[in-house]
DNA sequence: AACTCAACCTACTCACGAGTAGAGAATATT
DNA sequence: AATATTCTCTACTCGTGAGTAGGTTGAGTT
């Protein structure tokens, strides 16, 4: 798109190109799968929103379920960047799972995040359910993780750390039920005054939060 | 089954056995949309799980999306129940929100209640949608007012009840996509445990909780 | 005995949508 | 210029599953 450039492409940008409409694809696919469900969104109705039709989706991915799969791959991928961010904070146990949580609860406002959320995992098809199932309790054993370094350096309350997690996780989770993404509310700001409420639930008793 | 009862079926009896029988429809039916998902689940499954075949099921209930919509209003109804029975308890607003939560995170583990949240309200048809939808506006409208009124008699802390709502159902809701049936884990253990987190989130920071 | 009606069946129809065959245009390679 | 490769299309196939037509059985009714 660089007015500069020639009309000549280079064998690097060809790639680019075919990765960006691969790319399209995928955005124009899961923004329709939370709109109407996977099962209700035809391909034909993906490639008519882009202006193509249903062979050249095929062209640049697999099929239905790979097309699924993808989409669920780059909501979860975010989750684990958030993980892996929250891993190198400093401060203790309670400011790394604040931390992650509020990503937690940005990733769970995105497309591809909230297609986590908002489309069950039986929609995969077998052969596809285990890589996703890998990724996610990944996440979920990282958030365990997490919390019980805090519990260990007494930052966080002394909780069970599933049931913790199970009511953390799912509190942000549906946010991709609820918040309208053409809404004008501040992401950052509902991630954070959502995790500080959820936050006084594992704050340990003889310390009680600022204010 | 009363061993002592008549071979001879009153009316009433009738009645009674046609009723059974849609609800063990019903039941079969929420089951395994519970199980595999809406859309992987068909009439002739349901009808294979129960020793009948499909007419018949369409002899006891009007076609799928009816089922389905069944299926969600009785999970609504057993939170429309909670609600009614909060209203009704003496105590503060906070007692009250903590009694409708811990009603509402056992119906999340009911069957019925499980439906609610696993499958998307897009599986409905157009024409069923406005039904549930009303229903469903009406209890968080619910669930807002008892935030409201312990915010108002102080035994609540004054954050947004929008997102605080959201946030508590969130978390409640979440148990009916890990909550395992057959698991010995006590549901009301579960509730009581998940709520107690989520109350401290919204104790009034001036009076602390018990401990 | 003749009739009615609920309950249940087998055996269809029919629409929809995933996935494919095969061709044509555009672009790159030799 | 000839050839290969990429990209995209139109026009199919084909399985699945919702919903229906129409018949059988058997209990209750007149």
């Amino acid at each position: 798109m660089t007015s500069t450039s020639s009309p000549f492409r280079t064998a690097e940008q060809k790639l680019e190109d075919r990765a960006a409409k691969r790319n399209a694809v995928l955005r124009a696919a899961v923004q329709m799968f939370n709109a109407r469900g996977f099962h209700a969104t035809s391909l034909d109705d993906v490639a008519a929103s882009l202006g193509i039709s249903k062979p050249t989706i095929y062209h640049y991915l697999g099929n239905k379920d790979q097309i699924l799969l993808e989409c669920l791959k780059l909501g979860l991928q975010q989750l684990l960047e958030a993980v892996a961010q929250a891993r190198t904070l400093p401060g203790s146990g309670f400011d790394r799972l604040v931390r992650f949580l509020e990503c937690y609860a940005e990733v769970m406002m995105d497309d591809f995040g909230r297609c986590v959320i908002r489309t069950p995992q039986e929609s995969l098809t077998p052969q596809s359910l285990p890589e996703y199932r890998d990724i996610k309790r990944k996440i979920d054993a990282a958030m365990r993780e997490l919390i019980e370094e805090g519990i260990a350096d007494g930052s966080i309350a002394a909780l069970d750390s599933r049931l913790l997690s199970f009511t953390l996780a799912g509190a942000l989770n549906w946010t991709a039920r609820w918040h309208n993404p053409d809404g004008e509310q501040d992401v950052g700001e509902i991630a954070s005054t959502m995790v500080d409420i959820l936050a006084n639930g594992f704050t340990p008793a003889n310390r009680p939060p600022p204010g």
